[in-house]
DNA sequence: GCGATCAGCGG
DNA sequence: CCCTCGCTGATCGCG
């Protein structure tokens, strides 16, 4: 379709044969280059069919190298891949994952669950996973104290659909999928510490709109706002900020006389706290696993924690004591002033039970 | 063989 | 202000 041969891995090339050779409109440049990542394809698929078989030949080649053959290169003699988990990497004091990386393991196309279903259990063996509900926002409720957000927890609500109903001025029953999706959006920017910039590009939206959001957001959300200016103070005045428990993250950049690095320190200072008490809150949680394991003599066995979910190894006959266990002591590792959920899954593989 | 760059995966 | 972070794979230029 290109009309000559060319590297389809290669960005470098693509970006001459579908920019100069083609002369499809260009949105976006790199620091080299034109662009040609899957938001800027994706706008010029109905321009010329090449460029969707190009999205499609990337979704396949992603999952083929890092993920069928990457994976397949760490299984080790006795058929299992061990991992290796870091505790001093991340910022906010998640653990991270190397060699392989197992916790980016795909989960939202259909193509790439496929991926989890080759984590199977040993014979006579099941996963029990369980995952924390919204983790971070119920923190942000936590720490902000913001009423409406810790009555929507209490409540029991489905949080996107509710500040879908509050952003939006609908009531709850009339928010349509497109509007709650929307919401999602904007409370996964809150908690990754998203600029109006970055959620705009996420929204895809004309300028000014993701500000308004966001002001509707913080006029529903007071105390969100709240917290929000609070926090970027303390970080001033003690150059660090803090979880929950009270574990810190030093933040020298806040001072900075370079205002984007300033900006840079400000957004993980709103997000470390909230990040941060959830990275607590799972080990927490890993610890108090561990304990009742051995207390019980179980043979069950912690094998994974991806942020906000814990994956056990767990015999068929312990599989009723393990179901009823590992989610109450999620939920049970603090008292927070909403309620921890943790939702649970049985299966024979990993796609299933998650 | 190494580092920079781009792209894409998850929470 | 090229704006979430941490990770991995492919390409490309360099020595």
């Amino acid at each position: 379709q290109a009309g000559e041969t060319f590297n389809i891995q290669s960005p470098k090339q693509l970006g001459v044969i579908l920019f100069e050779k083609m002369h499809l409109p260009y949105a976006k440049k790199t620091k080299t280059g034109y662009s040609t990542a899957a938001d800027v394809l994706e706008k010029l698929a109905e321009e010329a069919p090449i460029v969707q078989d190009i999205l499609s030949y990337r979704q396949l080649a992603k999952l083929k190298s890092t993920y069928a053959d990457g994976l397949h290169a760490f299984i080790a003699k006795d058929g299992r891949i061990h991992g290796t988990f870091n505790q001093m990497v991340t910022a906010t004091g998640r653990i991270s994952s190397t060699d392989p990386n197992l916790q980016n393991i795909p989960v939202r196309t259909k193509l790439g669950r496929e991926l989890r279903k080759v984590f199977i259990p040993r014979d006579g063996y099941v996963f029990v996973d369980a995952d924390y509900s919204q983790i971070e926002l119920r923190v942000m409720a936590h720490i902000s104290g913001d009423e409406g957000l810790l009555r929507a927890f209490r409540e029991g609500r489905d949080v996107h659909r509710a500040t879908a109903s509050e952003v939006f001025g609908v009531d709850i029953e009339h928010v349509t999928s497109q509007q709650r999706r929307m919401a999602k959006v904007i409370n996964f920017g809150l908690i990754y510490g998203m600029s109006a910039w970055g959620l705009r590009q996420n929204l895809g939206v004309e300028k000014g709109v993701a500000e308004h959001y966001i002001e509707q957001y913080f006029a529903r959300y007071p105390k969100v706002k709240r917290y929000m200016e609070d926090i970027r103070n303390q970080a001033r005045t003690h150059g660090y900020v803090q979880t929950a428990f009270g574990r810190r993250l030093w933040l020298p950049d806040i001072a900075s006389s370079r205002i984007p690095v300033q900006k840079a320190a400000e957004r993980a200072a709103i997000n470390a706290p909230m990040q941060g008490t959830a990275a607590d809150l799972i080990k927490k949680a890993m610890v108090a696993v561990q304990k009742w394991l051995q207390e019980t003599g179980a043979k069950s066995r912690l094998i994974l924690q991806v942020h906000d979910e814990l994956i056990l190894e767990v015999p068929e006959e312990e599989v009723e004591t393990v179901r009823e266990a590992l989610p109450r002591l999620m939920s049970g590792v603090a008292e927070l002033k909403v309620p921890l959920v943790a939702e649970v899954g049985v299966a024979d593989n990993w796609e299933a039970a998650h």
